[in-house]
DNA sequence: CCCATTGGTTACCTCGCGGTAAGTATATGA
DNA sequence: TCATATACTTACCGCGAGGTAACCAATGGG
């Protein structure tokens, strides 16, 4: 019997996981480069972890075009997208709390 | 110009944090032994750090009681109880979760 | 008289996260 | 012909997070 707090933490307890969905949330598909230079702070290594965890956890998708150079593009999955109200309530109750602290 | 949702990220970005907050959402005001006991696989020593930065970010309030042995008492906070809206999409999702991938 | 209780603090040590940087493959452009 | 861009992967390495365990304080109970 696990607590289904638990299983959502596990899965996304990471900071840089967050900021990727997120990211992928607010922009759509977006290929690695994309989402390195957009998530401010990360390395490469770690975006590529991150990303294999989310994958194999079916949050993300990962499209590989048989380019040269070549090109990858990142997704949400349909999975994925159902976060998207764990977000709203994260960018709301942050919102609100700048207002408070006076940003 | 912070985005909220790093704000928040910022805040209750560490397992433990989320799972402390979970359990007075839960539970209410608690001990420390009753926490620690409560939360599987938190160290007192990582609990105590955990708490302090939590009460110094305004979400969690600590009551001491001069006696001995020593009482002291853990809650949330009016700001703290303001997350309750992030942690019941939480608790839906992981729900969701649990029931597809057949628990 | 001595031990358990409670909520810490502190010292010590290990392990793994994460940073840096180099390697890879190939078509394009100079 | 050779550097360049792209999206990684891999090897190496250092530091800090976190685990373990000992110590503390005062009282009540055996």
């Amino acid at each position: 019997m696990a607590c289904p707090i638990e299983v959502t933490v596990n899965l996304l307890g990471d900071k840089w996981k967050v900021l990727i969905v997120r990211n992928l949330l607010l922009g759509g598909t977006q290929r690695f480069g994309e989402l390195n230079r957009g998530i401010d702070g990360v390395t490469q290594k770690v975006l590529t972890q991150q990303l294999r965890q989310l994958e194999s956890d079916g949050l993300v998708a990962r499209k590989i075009y048989p380019e040269v150079p070549p090109r990858v593009e990142y997704s949400l999955t349909e999975l994925g997208h159902t976060l998207k109200p764990i977000f709203e309530a994260m960018h709301s109750w942050g919102t609100s709390y700048l207002e408070l602290r006076g940003a």
